[in-house]
DNA sequence: GCTTAATCCTAACGGTCGTTAGTATTATGC
DNA sequence: GCATAATACTAACGACCGTTAGGATTAAGC
């Protein structure tokens, strides 16, 4: 084994990152052991070792990967000439739910797990994230500005706009509505709100 | 030591139960040790054991004294013969957000730890869970037939409601709005959407 | 002030953790 | 088929975990 065609031997290491993903999700990072990833992936807990440097690596390569998918997503939107603002927010949104749907795993990990990373990769990832809700704040005050969306505080806005997906979780266990009706049912409650058209709004 | 007038005692347990709250919600509840929290109030670890039973107990106890509050609130509103149903969800919604303002390590606690609860506490709270998001639900349905709630699919319009709340931990690091204000945007903005009103809708 | 129960401490238990050392096995390139 | 690198194993390390045992200390009731 002078050299691999880069495939056995980054399946393996794909095979411990995903079991690794799974069970950091299903139990939380301190809760999984080694030895859980382990057996899961067929294998000695001591001979995860020839693949990765360390259990926080796996935790950092989830969390990375979710945060410059996500850093890239905005910056085609950003530079998306031909669409108002509130497209753009549509358009994310869209993003953030099918990522949600897709790969729910590595985006809870993300979300809820990150927090176990260290220093410095702890400070870096809470920077981007705050780098990345203040650019969504950015755009809802440019909807403002063009009129495409409804003038108040865009703190609350992208606060939501940012937790909406969050359901989804729910909607995993059972799945009993179609996925896509499920985007469709999220966006309009984000875009419309509650309430019914042609209503007095204060009633 | 005959007999305490139930408060010395009671303060002890209380100190150590904010304590791990806290800590449970700050380093997670596997990550918080039971030294941590000995640390926290004052004692050594083994000393707690004279007024808890275990580290489980602790979460036991947060978890569902916060189930307890959401399930009564709910009944108030349920039973609130004078409200339309958007105005009960707008009650319930405002209910969540000054519990997410005003009792944040707990809540934390309740909706991201509860899955370290053991069995059977674990399945009842879940279950309690999935009971809660069926009479909201409910109540959503109800205002759809009333025509107070615009006519979709409810169950988006569910999880929309449980997440609107999430974004509230973001606030808290800054709180550069005051409470009232925040509270008063999510609200708008789970009632009316991001869109401006007397707006071509699908522009 | 004696009794007694509550509360604290120190010490340590068995268990699990992430990781390393050292070695055997496997499979590839020549 | 030999050399070699990759990968697996067993064994074990030191650290930390939640919890218990057992004795010292404290303070309230009479």
């Amino acid at each position: 084994m002078k050299r691999q065609g880069n495939q056995k031997i980054n399946l393996r290491k794909e095979e411990i990152y995903r079991a690794a993903t799974r069970l950091f999700r299903e139990k939380g990072y301190n809760a999984t052991g080694m030895r859980d990833i382990a057996l899961e992936v067929g294998v000695e807990a001591a001979s995860l070792y020839n693949h990765i440097r360390s259990k926080a690596e796996l935790l950092q390569q989830c969390c990375f990967q979710m945060a410059g998918n996500f850093s890239r997503q905005l910056n085609e939107q950003e530079e998306h000439l031909g669409f108002t603002a509130r497209q753009k927010l549509e358009s994310i949104l869209r993003y953030h739910i099918q990522v949600w749907i897709l790969q729910l795993d590595e985006v809870l990990v993300a979300t809820h797990e990150s927090k176990y990373l260290e220093e410095p990769w702890l400070s870096e990832f809470m920077q981007e994230r705050r780098k990345y809700m203040r650019r969504i704040e950015k755009i809802i005050r440019e909807g403002m500005e063009e009129g495409t969306i409804r003038n108040t505080d865009p703190y609350p806005i992208m606060l939501t706009f940012m937790s909406t997906v969050r359901g989804i979780e729910f909607w995993h266990r059972k799945k009993d509505l179609p996925a896509k009706a499920l985007e469709n049912g999220l966006v309009d409650m984000m875009l419309q709100g509650l309430i019914p058209p042609h209503t007095n709004h204060r009633g």
